[in-house]
DNA sequence: TGATTCACG
DNA sequence: ACGTACGTGAATCAA
């Protein structure tokens, strides 16, 4: 019999301080309970028990002794965002039948001593699953402690037994109840003797084992005098604390250890729980069937639907124009549809791909006006586009209303946004048998379709989907099957150059240190330059020495090698990023057809991926050399269009300075004029090191800004980075009074917020970590900006491209880098192209200050930027 | 897989 | 006492 016992105090502690915030969405932490899930899973899997006991303290935490109150106030109280999650795991850990032991009285290290003791006495064994080293004390022949600690963030857990324990403390595990006796222990509110510590204690203990044979035999113990002194005076508190330090083996549980074998489990009961927790992984990783999540019966009372299933041919897909609403559910193969389910009220009618009928006819349907509601709208329109049609009329896409609604998910699945939103399965009759997953999805997708669409309403978010998401979904596809011409054989040889010169850098690399080595390995390089070479280190990541580019930065001046390192991380990063990464995404058609991700970023912006075309280097001569390869198709060339200052006039916009809304009126550059303002200088007095200073500050409040890290960036010191900031924000008054309502608001609602309305939750701004907390006011600073920034162009696309088209241009949009958009357009219409691109963008929101853009057109795109 | 580094806005 | 500016994606190393 082998017996895991778990300090849950401890492990929740600890859970609650190492995992992330998490939260459910109406804002309920649960990250201790997640986190002591986690720990529990990997304890079980690694020992393998035949029953879990978890001990818990009582609440209203008793103590066995009247030091607690002394020593209280050097203790943070447990915050409530933790308490709450004691009542809800002690649920869990019952549902799925497991003995849960909490005794008034009685600590969680009582009844882990006890069931120690009786699996002691009885031949069993124990394991000990907790955080703390408290229970260390327990161990012997059948009793282990599996301790669970954090290594630089990182969760990691330690086997202790005897040896262990010899090896790291050089006594017996029961040894070090007197050791504790002399040192104490703060967190325990055990005294310890005044002027003993860790050091002094164990070695004590190691020469003369006990507290009672120092006190016996005080007079014939070597002992320095001082030491004899604090002995002397501190022997009742060493008497007290041997005490209170040791942990009582005798708590009134039950003996027979067969009574904690676990229970049947209530798999419903749990599952339920775990959902409302929000935890679907975990459904899965404690062994649980998912398919049980319950319904909710209270509101069952209303008759449920029925859907009833058909197989149909393609002709299924004609004569629906005047329905409703038409959901489409699809299963696809690359590219390829294999599968439709189509829903209406009551019918359900799946259709496989058997030909080239099928085509036709779904993309006939999906030109009807037919209001259709979907999961994945890019993916379908792009289907239309390559089928020669398009979607119309799409009025529903439910990843994208999840993402809308929650903009911090990873996950918006029908299966989990239905369990997230209480979306109401039908009851499916007919052919049921074939396409289990979708039918699945079906039977709640109009359901949750229209929980969906209540909650947009309910958050002033309806008009996001509507009016941004779902038309920029369609663009976007657009936008992928285009793709952007790149000019392979440009590549290759500057790839070439590049290789050359990579080449050459090593070699002197490796001559200047005097070594070969892996110079990208950051360990290695560690090594070489701050062991070898001797050069002074800044100890920083957890893995070892820092070297990145800040870094090395400062050690230029030390070695010759530092440049060449710089320079050879610049081209090696240069040729397998970019010339090794664009040749290998190059399609047949000559062209790189980047993947728009619409729903990552927590701001609103879209992403770009495989490869990433948002990121193509520009601050660097060499760098921009890439841009030179992203050309226009023959007889075409490119629009470039990019807004000036979009972050910090929405910045203005939204604050309502006067100061800073009348500097994006007159003619001066904003740096130059924040210069001027912050300095107290004319603006014909700004040099370019103060431009440089003022545009640092500039960025910097748009991210929620720091004295320290400012000061970091510009190169000042701390206090006069803080100066700089009091200044600004005695200058834009206004913007001052925006950040401190921003993170007022967010507190207030729980999220900041665009001026569109887009929500971005923000449980961090109630953690009781500073740092968590630190960084949820800086969010709260940055996402109104950024997101209203990110919503802006993305009304812009939308407009530029209903433009295009109503003007029946050859000219398309390819590519959006945040606030820059790419029109590719043939030579005779670049200049309306430009045009449009200019008015639309300046256009797309009006503001409290013009918006800015600044348009270039040219073969390639580094010309015409 | 996670950490580190670095490319962009 | 503590860590230290917002948002991304890709390549590489090391475990």
């Amino acid at each position: 019999m082998k017996i895991l016992a778990v300090d849950s105090n401890s492990i929740m502690n600890r859970a609650f301080y190492g995992i992330k915030v998490l939260t459910t969405k109406d804002g309920f932490f649960t990250n201790a309970v997640y986190g002591f899930l986690s720990i529990l899973l990997t304890a079980i899997s690694e020992t393998k028990p035949d029953a879990v006991v978890f001990a818990f303290d009582v609440h209203a935490p008793t103590f066995r002794h009247e030091f607690y109150k002394e020593y209280k106030a050097g203790r943070h109280a447990t915050p409530q965002e933790l308490i709450d999650q004691f009542p809800v795991m002690k649920e869990l850990l019952g549902y799925l039948g497991y003995p849960v032991i909490a005794i008034e009285g009685w600590e969680a290290d009582d009844i882990l001593g006890t069931i120690s003791r009786l699996c002691e006495e009885q031949g069993a064994e124990c394991v000990i699953s907790t955080g703390d080293r408290d229970s260390l004390q327990l161990i012997g022949e059948h009793t282990s402690v599996r301790l669970a600690t954090t290594k630089m963030g990182a969760p990691v857990s330690t086997m202790m037994d005897s040896p262990a324990v010899h090896e790291k403390y050089g006594v017996e595990p029961l040894e070090l109840i007197e050791v504790k006796a002399l040192m104490g222990d703060s967190s325990d509110n055990i005294p310890g003797v005044p002027g003993i510590g860790e050091k002094t204690a164990l070695d004590l203990i190691q020469k003369y084992h006990s507290v009672d044979y120092i006190y016996e035999h005080f007079d014939e113990l070597e002992l320095k005098p001082a030491q004899r002194k604090k002995l002397e005076e501190g022997k009742d508190l060493a008497y007290l604390s041997r005490r209170l330090g040791e942990i009582n083996r005798f708590a009134p549980i039950s003996e027979n250890l067969s009574d904690y074998l676990p229970k049947e489990r209530d798999e419903a009961a749990a599952v339920n729980l775990l959902s409302r927790l929000e935890m679907y992984k975990m459904i899965e990783r404690l062994g649980l069937d998912a398919a049980k999540i319950p319904e909710r019966t209270e509101t069952s009372t209303a008759p449920k639907k029925k859907v009833e299933v058909s197989f149909g041919d393609a002709s299924a897909f004609s004569g629906h124009d005047d329905v409703e609403h038409a959901e489409l559910l699809f299963e696809s193969v690359g590219d390829d549809i294999t599968c439709c389910c189509l829903v209406f009220d009551e019918k359900a009618v799946l259709i496989e791909n058997d030909g080239f009928f099928f085509d036709a006819a779904l993309a006939n349907f999906l030109c009807s006006n037919c209001k259709k509601r979907t999961d994945d709208l890019k993916f379908l329109s792009r289907w239309a586009e390559n089928h020669g049609g398009e979607v119309k009329n799409c009025v529903m896409d439910s990843s994208l209303a999840g993402y809308i609604l929650n903009v911090s998910g990873d996950d918006y699945s029908i299966e989990r946004l239905a369990a997230l939103y209480h979306a109401e399965k039908a009851e499916l009759s007919g052919d049921v048998g074939a396409h289990p997953e979708l039918l699945e999805k079906a039977a709640v997708f109009s359901s949750l379709c229209d929980m969906l669409r209540t909650e947009l309403k309910n958050h002033g978010e309806e008009k996001i989907l509507d009016e941004i998401e779902l038309p920029l979904a369609k663009i976007l596809a657009s936008m992928e099957l285009r793709g952007f011409k790149i000019d392979p054989e440009g590549i290759r040889s500057f790839g070439d150059e590049l290789l050359s010169t990579i080449k050459e850098t090593e070699k002197r690399i490796y001559e200047l240190c005097g070594e070969e080595f892996n110079i990208l390995s950051p360990k290695q390089l560690g090594v070489v330059l701050f062991e070898h070479l001797g050069l002074p280190a800044k100890k920083k990541t957890k893995t070892g020495y820092s070297t990145n580019a800040d870094i090395l930065e400062d050690l230029r001046k030390y070695h010759p090698a530092i440049d060449e390192i710089l320079e050879y991380r610049k081209l090696t990063k240069l040729n397998s990023t970019y010339v090794e990464g664009l040749l290998g995404a190059l399609a047949p058609d000559g062209r790189v057809h980047t993947r728009f991700n619409q729903k990552e970023t927590r701001t609103g912006r879209i992403s770009s991926l495989e490869p990433n075309l948002q990121n193509i280097p520009i601050r660097t001569e060499l760098g921009s050399r890439m841009r030179g390869f992203f050309v226009a198709k023959e007889g075409y060339t490119l629009v470039d269009a990019d807004y000036s200052q979009i972050e910090l006039r929405v910045l203005a916009h939204l604050s309502g300075d006067e100061n800073m809304i009348s500097a994006f009126t007159g003619g001066t550059d904003i740096h130059t004029q924040t210069a001027a303002q912050v300095f107290g200088v004319p603006e014909d007095f700004v040099t370019s090191s103060m431009r440089s200073s003022a545009k640092a500050v500039n960025f910097g409040i748009v991210y929620g800004i720091g004295a320290w890290s400012l000061g970091e960036n510009i190169g000042v010191s701390t206090k006069e980075a803080q100066q700089y900031i009091d200044s600004y924000l005695s200058h834009y008054s206004g913007v001052d009074r925006f950040m401190k309502e921003s993170i007022e608001t967010a507190k207030k609602c729980g999220y900041a917020v665009t001026s569109y309305g887009r929500r971005r939750y923000l449980p961090e701004l109630s953690s009781s970590n500073f740092n968590l907390r630190a960084f949820g006011e800086r969010v709260a600073r940055n996402m109104p900006i950024q997101g209203t920034a990110a919503d802006i162009i993305k009304l812009a696309m939308v407009k530029v491209e209903n433009r295009l088209k109503a003007e029946n241009l050859d000219a398309k949009l390819i590519m959006q880098v945040h606030d820059e958009l790419i029109v590719e357009a043939n030579e005779n219409c670049a200049e309306k192209a430009a045009e449009i691109l200019r008015y639309e963008m300046e256009n797309a929101a009006k503001l409290s200050v013009p918006m800015e853009v600044d348009v270039g057109t040219g073969k390639t795109w580094l010309l015409a930027h």
